[in-house]
DNA sequence: AAGCTTTTGCCAAACGTTTTTCAAATATAA
DNA sequence: TTATATTTGAAAAACGTTTGGCAAAAGCTT
């Protein structure tokens, strides 16, 4: 005798209102076709009354329509993607989609796995930093009609993309070092296998090439093997890692280290101070990336910004537009990096 | 005489491989209903061939089953809730569930958008740290059938709970600074307008009482008004803010400082340093929540554990099971907090 | 060989919507 | 008044799946 309680449906309201459902249907989702008011208000006072809850899987079976796009990206715990996010998601708000958000972990099982599951639920659309190297799968969904916008990482897809031009940021960097006087400079960074890190590597070299500043080379630390964990702390740890490495094999300490983002630069400055190494005192640091941590720290970090909140922005309005016009869409967008000068580094041209 | 595409669907399968679309289901979603070997053979060839892919929307529709749960957070950029969210996922990932995040950015608007929407999707189970006052919309959709598991925040919601132990978490940080033979220790925090806050100032208090420390209250600082912007630079902020505050106004400093959270202590610290105060030389500072970042400052950041990563672990363990055998499930669980030592607490106790 | 169980396969209904088609009712024009 | 246009309402099909009810086929017992 248990009472199984169903659902409220159109049906019902189309009983309680004495309609047809596909009268109650055309005022629930407020069609453009014509109701009387009596009627219209009749059935929206029965939706009402017997609490009446649309069930979006059966209106998107049907119209096989959808206000949810996805967002792909490695790591939920790099302090870069949640500024990204909530970029993506003030828009995605704005406009009336809805985000799903994925963590890939960066495996690629999960990569696709999340992808696999995403296409089933209909999904159309989708941000994603890959971190597969062959996107064969990627681009066969693109293929099926999935509409794509990669982001951060370079990709061989041919889709829209929302790219940041790290050459020119680790270019940047460099001269701001030179200009504030040093002579010997350090490069620090985990091994350069993404694309992202080998730019502002060579971004960073030719500057110090059309500098002629000479024996850069021998500054240059980079740790030997990626370590399993894809994690924030590997980076500052790394930055630790070399910092001590540095210390064991230099006698001549550089006035200035450069590290490939900001966390190696935590990293860094930490380990300099366990070795009374102040900061920009007696060594000059910079990052790359400028996470939000970065002006939170003492001292505040100089940093080259790569905007994260801007690039979600971007990146959600690409994808929008072209979901729904796609003749109107750009393809590609490269942001530009921003110096951000804080306390870590100082002059040192002028003797003090 | 545009083409146009129709997705491949069961019944192409079952003319392709010759059989009825009850015998595709059945081996697609392995179901145990017997099939001989040979036919199965020949679906899932054909399922091949064609490049079938499942529309889980007519699957979810007919079974009204999912494996989706969701988590409803209030903010992104928060740092403490990636953390969690990792800790939700890796077990959802691990017992065959996906997890839609939601943010809320502490709009209550937000909040039961999200609700509502997820309740329209089907959604079974949700993870929330709710930030409405009147739980009246939850506590409806909790009446419909809705699972829910409250973390982080108190809720007046019957349902299951993941806490922590705030208040003894204020007694804590309180003990380990007398401990260190700190005698004027100033309280920093946003208005108390948040259980939680309100419980850590408690223990705090007690804390106090219990040691007999004189006028204490002369060294709380707690901020006027709470800013609109809800993030987490309100709170950096807010530490250099009341900083400044107490330099203007207090002749004798305190020796330490306890923050109602960790971004506070980064604010004080940074505000401190400016006016060449250095911790925890001249003054010990310590913090609260023990978000990752507090181990990566210089100096590392003394504070009180709230395990973020294992509150997510086991809200989700707890969903799931309230969802699989409501039966077994447990009501409520309290975490207690753990006091971590790193460098921002100095023992004055013996003069160095 | 007859009766029984088990295996296998098909038909058709159902999940909750939207939307097309058509008919009825009403208003407008002559 | 009749013919025509407009508004309104209902029935039914469709979206892609799962699954209960049958029935045919096959394998076992006696």
């Amino acid at each position: 005798m248990s009472m199984i309680k169903k659902n409220v449906t159109i049906y019902d309201i189309a009983k309680a209102a004495n309609a047809s459902t596909a009268t109650v249907s055309r005022v629930l989702s407020n069609s453009d076709y014509p109701v009387s008011d009596d009627l219209k208000k009749r059935v929206l006072e029965a939706a009402k009354k017997l609490n009446y809850t649309p069930n979006l899987l059966g209106r998107q079976l049907k119209t096989n329509e959808t206000n949810d796009i996805a967002v792909i990206i490695p790591s939920i715990t790099n302090h870069f993607y949640p500024l990204l996010i909530l970029g993506v998601e003030n828009v995605a708000r704005e406009k009336g989609y809805n985000v799903l958000l994925c963590n890939s972990l960066r495996d690629p099982k999960n990569e696709k796995k999340y992808l696999s599951s995403l296409f089933q639920k209909q999904i159309k659309g989708i941000i994603i930093s890959s971190i597969t190297e062959n996107q064969k799968f990627l681009k066969e969904l693109q293929q099926r009609g999935l509409k794509v916008v990669a982001f951060d990482q370079a990709t061989p897809l041919n889709c829209c993309k929302v790219g940041f031009d790290f050459y020119a940021g680790g270019y940047m960097a460099a001269e701001h070092l030179l200009k504030l006087g040093h002579k010997k400079i350090a490069f620090f960074s985990a091994p350069l296998t993404r694309p992202s890190r080998k730019q502002v590597y060579e971004g960073f070299v030719q500057c110090m090439k059309d500098n002629n500043v000479k024996e850069f080379e021998k500054n240059v630390f980079i740790s030997e093997k990626e370590e399993e964990s894809h994690d924030q702390v590997y980076e500052f740890k790394n930055g630790k890692q070399l910092t001590k490495k540095m210390l064991d094999t230099t006698n001549e300490l550089p006035t200035a280290i450069f590290c490939i983002n900001d966390m190696t630069a935590f990293g860094v400055i930490q380990e300099l101070s366990k070795n009374k190494i102040y900061v920009p005192h007696d060594i000059s640091v910079m990052g790359f990336d400028n996470i939000p941590m970065a002006e939170i720290t003492t001292p505040p970090l100089t940093t080259v910004d790569q905007p994260a909140y801007e690039m979600g922005v971007l990146s959600a309005e690409m994808l929008i537009r072209n979901l729904e016009n796609p003749d109107t869409a750009d393809r590609e967008i490269i942001l530009k990096p921003k110096l951000v000068i804080r306390s870590s580094t100082r002059d040192i041209s002028k003797k003090s």
